[in-house]
DNA sequence: AGCGCTTTGTGCATGCGTTCACAAGCGACG
DNA sequence: CGTCGCTTGTGAACGCATGCACAAAGCGCT
């Protein structure tokens, strides 16, 4: 018989916010600013769960790890959700963000409206190209890759996103992780190892593309065949197409 | 006693791809072609798990949802691999892709060499500014927003990019729709609303920032304040910062 | 041919996330 | 002041995903 391992319900002694419950914060903070934005003063879990895009009992349960705000047969208020939610983020505080590598996306990501008005501050640009060098992106200058240690610790950066090739994203986060950074955004396409008190999010956009032809092809064969009869199958032929 | 309720495994006729396998096929796939490149012919789940990113068990029982490729003893050929997992994704068909938007963003996608070499295709570039219609990237031609519909039909686009502003998304989403376009992917910080029968995946980097302060937030308390000591904790009083 | 080493594929148990459904709570109204 | 309607917060059930551990299966060497 089974040992029945004595229950560890959750870390003992943590917040406890649940992981998916995280990811779905910032979305409700968004709605909420909007709906401030119009003047409402409460709003109900039916509504803002509709226009968040979830189910409201999931919306309710979220809200719930948080702790007891909302009043039963009125709703929650709005400005005051807004506050709690932005705590719970983390979001009273301010941080500053490094983005390294000012190509494309890098260029696009330091024009990017949405990181201000969440607390975080852009504070410095890196690239290794010498031509950008010295270049300057929304009131901040360009500086080179050889400078990263120093621009870490001389703005105090508390992320990084990484916006280089992939070759160069796994040297660029060891530095990063080195100088203390504990915080990584990872948009190039490479997979990041990092120690484990290192938090890195990945963000690819040929990842989306591809889950999205996944379903595309699916309800595409649902069309042509019958539920029952199974795709052309392996041939086990040639390899994929160059 | 509650009734049992018959068991209904799995939707009856899908080919059953778990959505969590599915989201890490991509991963498997890039990490395999930078394999074969290196002349590597076979890989053990081992490896392979290793170089992904995840645990060599959860790599296995996805692969396994594919078929029973792979060599006991042995381990995977690679060449096959990388051509079973691009059908089952359904890289083995081209799609075109449209852009609407061409802001900075928008430039950055276009540019961006990850989407050709997995089978998407750039076909149009969409934006509504006069001053950059009849501008060319990377060989495209950038056509107004009000020729959308005409656009759409004449390159047969099977999936729509949006990188406008938040205030725009939904209509120009709503028009793809309209246009048959079953596939939306969306960098705008809004919650679409779809039918059923279209697949919307969203990309916010805003998002990702915030969830990441979460964490380290959580990871600076942890440091200052004992397990058990709670945070400060609500004051009911000021709302948000300005 | 047989044996042992290696690696896959999977049954099982565990934990997390989602959903349903309802009791508890609060305001409004008579 | 009691009742009624509305909305929150949550207990319980279900399903999905993860990780462990091992039997099945192929390869190579003797």
């Amino acid at each position: 018989m089974p040992v029945p391992r004595a229950a560890t319900p959750r870390q003992l002694g943590k917040p406890g916010i649940p992981e998916a419950t995280v990811a779905r914060l910032p979305i409700y903070l968004r709605v909420l600013t909007g709906l401030a934005d119009t003047g409402l003063a409460t709003v109900s879990s039916e509504a803002l769960s509709a226009a968040a895009g979830v189910g409201s009992a999931k919306l309710r349960k979220d809200l719930s790890h948080l702790g007891s705000y909302g009043t039963r047969g009125v709703g929650y208020d709005v400005e005051y959700l807004i506050y709690q939610i932005s705590r719970a983020l983390g979001l009273t505080q301010h941080y500053r963000v490094a983005i390294i590598g000012v190509g494309n996306l890098g260029h696009a990501l330091a024009n990017y409206a949405g990181f201000a008005t969440r607390g975080f501050r852009i504070a410095a640009l890196i690239d290794s190209d010498p031509a950008q060098v010295g270049e300057e992106i929304v009131g901040i200058e360009i500086r080179h890759l050889d400078d990263l240690e120093v621009v870490v610790k001389e703005h105090e950066i508390s992320i990084g996103v990484i916006a280089t090739p992939a070759t160069a994203a796994q040297d660029v986060c060891d530095r990063l992780v080195a100088c203390g950074v504990t915080s990584v955004l990872n948009f190039a396409p490479a997979v990041l190892s990092v120690p484990e008190s290192v938090d890195v999010r990945k963000v690819d956009l040929s990842i989306e593309l591809q889950i999205l032809a996944f379903h595309e092809q699916r309800k595409a064969a649902g069309i042509h065949a019958e539920p029952g009869a199974a795709v052309p199958d392996d041939v086990r032929t040639a390899a994929v197409a160059p």
